[in-house]
DNA sequence: GGGGATCCTGAGAGCCCGCTGAGAGAACCG
DNA sequence: CGGTTCTCTCAGCGGGCTCTCAGGATCCCC
């Protein structure tokens, strides 16, 4: 579930980034409209974050701009309310919801989940295959009976696989879906964390649903192992 | 299409009833778990509408036994907000959607939909030559029912095969679309993995799919030998 | 039928890939 | 501010995969 939050201010940015993190997105962060719009060209977010207040190219025309694309990303406005355009504006530019500053994480964070929850009428809420189960709303998970306790890390990785079943995914495509879109680091950490969740839905069950198909990446059976 | 509705509330169930059949739904409806049960054993259903509070055995039960039975059917569960349980319980029984009474019959059906559109497999190309098949996606491939078990240069020779059926590709050619472009080794390696392969998809059932066209290169038969 | 070219195959060496344990650093929570 | 949890890095290891090589088998043409 990927976020795109617009904001030019480094402390602001930073910290909606840490909590969204921390609630299982994946979080991008762009400084400006420009960088903004070059993001969503290439990219398919679920909800965009964006301040109006930006250098260059504000959010009121890369709200305008999107819109006038065809992109129908649900969009959050971040207003000040001194500032030049006021809340009653935001809606007319094409916004799904606003916000004024400041405000608490934990209102952002609810605006955001009824956002997805009204973008999603498809929304199907439990990801199965055999007697695994996950329902990202709820953020919970399990086998059978049994609750699974997975850390955020963890439960995105299991939601990704869980929507791509019986399909191998590599894991330049796992760092970039569930890490970040342009993850530097070692994909050893892919390892690392198939290797965690093995140990949690897997081992304790005499199960095997994440298979490692060597030299490609790895394939979640679709009936649960 | 059929629906399974269990509901013992006459007007609710004839309600949906009509509203499904009006969608060119089949509807079946039971008021109680124990011909839900019945009914589920000998029919095979789309969808599952489950109301929660029944008489005798409960949409509790009802859900747990058919998951325990190993039975996917996707299930909607209908609960009172005042009910025993509360939604965040649903899906822990194995339920796929939960809606909260009272409901509006635009609401069901869109979520009906959704499970609908969620449960039909989502079917990837498969390559095929007689009764060898190879799917890409799912990395798998076998021969009729026997699964093979192939090393990613075995699978990536396979697949190139499999795209070109009854065409004679050349051992260079080979070597510039499985190995490398500027593969600059042995030409013998396709000869040693042609063996291997052979070996896993025609010798152990008397079948000869790759045939050597001396000189020029291999060819796999269309028929799968 | 002989000889050269081509293909097949068994054995084995090296190495790449994925798994895992240990641990550092950061974030979170009382 | 101390303890806990989570994320990520690193290094070692073990196994299986890839590829080489050489000798034998097969085919084709003369």
């Amino acid at each position: 579930m990927r976020v795109l939050v617009v904001e030019d201010e480094q402390n602001i940015a930073a910290a909606v980034d840490r909590g969204l993190r921390a609630e299982g997105f994946s979080v991008d962060i762009a400084e400006d409209g420009a960088k903004a719009l070059g993001l969503i060209r290439h990219n398919d977010y679920a909800v965009i974050v964006l301040d109006l207040m930006l250098p260059g190219r504000n959010g009121y025309d890369v709200c305008r701009t999107l819109r006038a694309a065809g992109i129908t990303t649900p969009v959050l406005i971040l207003t000040a309310k001194d500032g030049e355009y006021d809340e009653a504006d935001a809606l007319d530019l094409g916004a799904d919801d606003y916000l004024t500053k400041p405000f608490s994480f934990v209102v952002l964070l609810a605006r955001i989940r009824a956002l997805l929850r009204r973008s999603a009428p498809q929304r199907s809420p439990v990801l199965r295959a055999g007697d695994l189960w996950l329902d990202p709303a709820a953020h919970r998970c399990g086998r059978g009976d049994e609750r699974l306790d997975l850390t955020p890390r963890e439960f995105g990785l299991l939601e990704f696989l869980l929507r791509n079943p019986d399909t191998v995914v590599s894991k330049t495509e796992l760092l970039a879906q569930v890490w970040d879109a342009w993850f530097e680091g070692d994909p050893n950490i892919v390892e690392v964390y198939v290797g965690y969740l093995r140990r949690k839905i897997d081992t304790p069950f005499g199960r095997s649903a994440i298979e490692t198909v060597r030299g490609i990446g790895y394939r979640l059976d679709a009936k649960g192992g």
